[in-house]
DNA sequence: AATAGATTTGACAGCGCTGTCATTTGTGAT
DNA sequence: ATCACAAATGACAGCGCTGTCAAATCTATT
């Protein structure tokens, strides 16, 4: 670069870096070269020079909806602020595209990896085991964490999300989803598992369109439910966007809610308080979750390494709001 | 690395790369090696010696809601087919944080740079110029081009908007954003001067609170509407998750949409057709920009480098659904 | 004026790969 | 068997930085 500014390269390096160690004088003549030429660093030589690459990898399973928006607020939040860039990566709810994005992170020798979920192919987590660095599992409970794991457990939560509209009196219960990833997979195994305890006329009805989740998503499998004639009278939705498209549907063709279907959500996204009716909802704090991972990572990272697997439970809570009411039918 | 499977490095840099060019036994004599030490080439490394990164960087101002969803999933989609990884920074609305993103983006040596918007700050400009790599600048048409650019015109976007509502008889016509960032006040400057060509008692109201853009701001926007008496005839606002937190606080505090009151959105984002009442919006199409704008790149650097700037004007479409209607009052 | 110590700058080597080209090995034709 | 050619493997150097330590320069003290 600017040898032209007449210094060495490590001096143009340090004036980068850390201006403080360059005199003035340098320091402007080297200022004045870089903004000439328009330099910048590059940064696979910086890393692979101080073997340090100040970033950090996020693994999310899609960036197409609104569902971890606040998980990824809290993660920019902490890491932005400790001085790491956060590499965001979308594996599409795919294992294999999850693979290839450990790969790619662990290429870029990111200094931590958070990511979503805690089923991984084989070789995902020999990839991560081996990679000597803080992982960070979220939004689900491991049996057998590969380091640190922060989340709820999703079957509970289903479990109590169904029991909570059994409670209300309502037998007819569905469960909507859209594509299924193995979060949505638990919540409806406990969804099952607390119809099956509730007894013999607790039928489960499940309704899926293998699409990525959305609010229009929601509309579609309403409308799919209504063709086969088979209102419930309470649906619990695989999350907010298609308990939203749920109970617009369930608006525009006159259906009541709560009156003559409870709806209910799942995460608590950000719409779900305002929306008219109000979501009923099970809130997966998804900024307590991020912010968790995020300070956890952090924490190993500043040496304070723990080295013994953590995991933290962070619960879940069922916001009874406009959207669900007592069987009346 | 594995030069304990007892070959040489450039064997295994091979056998990684282009396994057909190493036979069979070393391959596999390679592949035990790699799978037994979970080895990842440093990709800092191999950027460097190949000066190639196979990647390219998109800089979107938000993560956090759905408004460039489909734009992202058209940039996945086309890059990831031609053999690019797809680096997505988050510039948070903040030219600053726009500037440290590109720094960082070509510090990385991405080959190609899709960005939202045509105002950066003089250095990002500088930088881009200088870089020598695909600039695509997306959504708006800028006067001066940085290299090539696809998007429409957010003014005139926003002043046919404001006709459309104008033709259906509305005087009082308020427009609503959150946070503005340039596209927003392109659009305001659009509505003010439709307003004003229409006459005198077309009073432009403008409504802001400057927070993210959410259905739940959209519903708090209306609320403080409605505190300051100020309910306008139609509403046109800045984008869909607004219009549609208005549309349901409307309904929850009883004004009817669109008897009462029009409301038009912004982006035609994927719940606003299956909302109820249906928004009327302005469709953007984002898919297609996202879609150009990628295939542009891609086309840039397979060596077909037009080297003349490009501009596309995708245009934009008003889709007049159920949530407006002539004026009745 | 001499010296220790602090500050500023630079030389050197090496991070872990890959492009290039040379060398070795294998194949088929004569 | 011999040779020309193709295929497989390796040696070498260098990508652009930075960690380490040495050299040069400056500052303050006696």
């Amino acid at each position: 670069m600017a040898k032209l500014a007449k210094v060495s390269p490590i001096t143009v390096s340090r004036a980068l870096r850390k201006p403080d160690a360059v005199s003035p004088e340098l320091r402007q003549r080297i200022d004045a070269a870089v903004h000439k030429l328009a330099y910048v660093p590059n940064l696979a030589a910086s890393r692979l020079a101080s073997s340090r690459s100040h970033s950090v990898g996020v693994i999310v399973p899609t960036l197409y909806n609104v569902i971890f928006a606040e998980y990824l607020r809290a993660l920019h939040e902490v890491f932005l602020n400790s001085g790491f860039q956060v590499v965001v990566v979308n594996s599409r709810y795919s294992q294999r595209e999850e693979e290839q994005a450990i790969r790619t992170l662990l290429g870029q020798r990111v200094e931590a990896i958070i990511i979503v979920g805690v089923d991984h192919t084989p070789m995902s987590r020999h990839l991560l085991t081996q990679s000597k660095i803080p992982v960070i599992e979220t939004f689900e409970l491991a049996d057998n964490p590969i380091h640190i794991n922060i989340g709820l457990s999703q079957a509970k939560a289903g479990r109590d999300a169904t029991q909570f509209l059994i409670d209300l009196g309502h037998r007819k219960i569905g469960f909507v989803v859209g594509q299924q990833d193995i979060r949505a997979a638990a919540r409806l195994s406990g969804y099952k598992e607390a119809m099956e305890k509730a007894g013999p006329e607790y039928q489960p009805m499940v309704t899926s369109i293998p699409q990525h989740s959305s609010i229009a998503l929601g509309s579609t499998l309403l409308v799919s439910l209504v063709n086969h004639n088979e209102i419930p009278e309470a649906l619990f939705c695989n999350d907010d966007n298609l308990a939203m498209g749920a109970i617009m549907k369930c608006r525009e063709i006159g259906i009541k809610v709560p009156q003559d279907i409870s709806i209910l959500g799942f995460h608590d996204l950000e719409f779900a308080a305002s929306a008219s009716p109000s979501l009923s909802t099970v809130s997966t704090r998804l900024y307590e979750i991020g912010k968790l991972a995020a300070e956890a990572a952090v924490n190993e990272l500043s040496g304070k390494r723990l080295d013994v697997s953590t995991q933290i439970d962070v619960g879940y809570e069922i916001f009874a709001r406009q959207s669900t009411g007592k069987n009346k039918r």
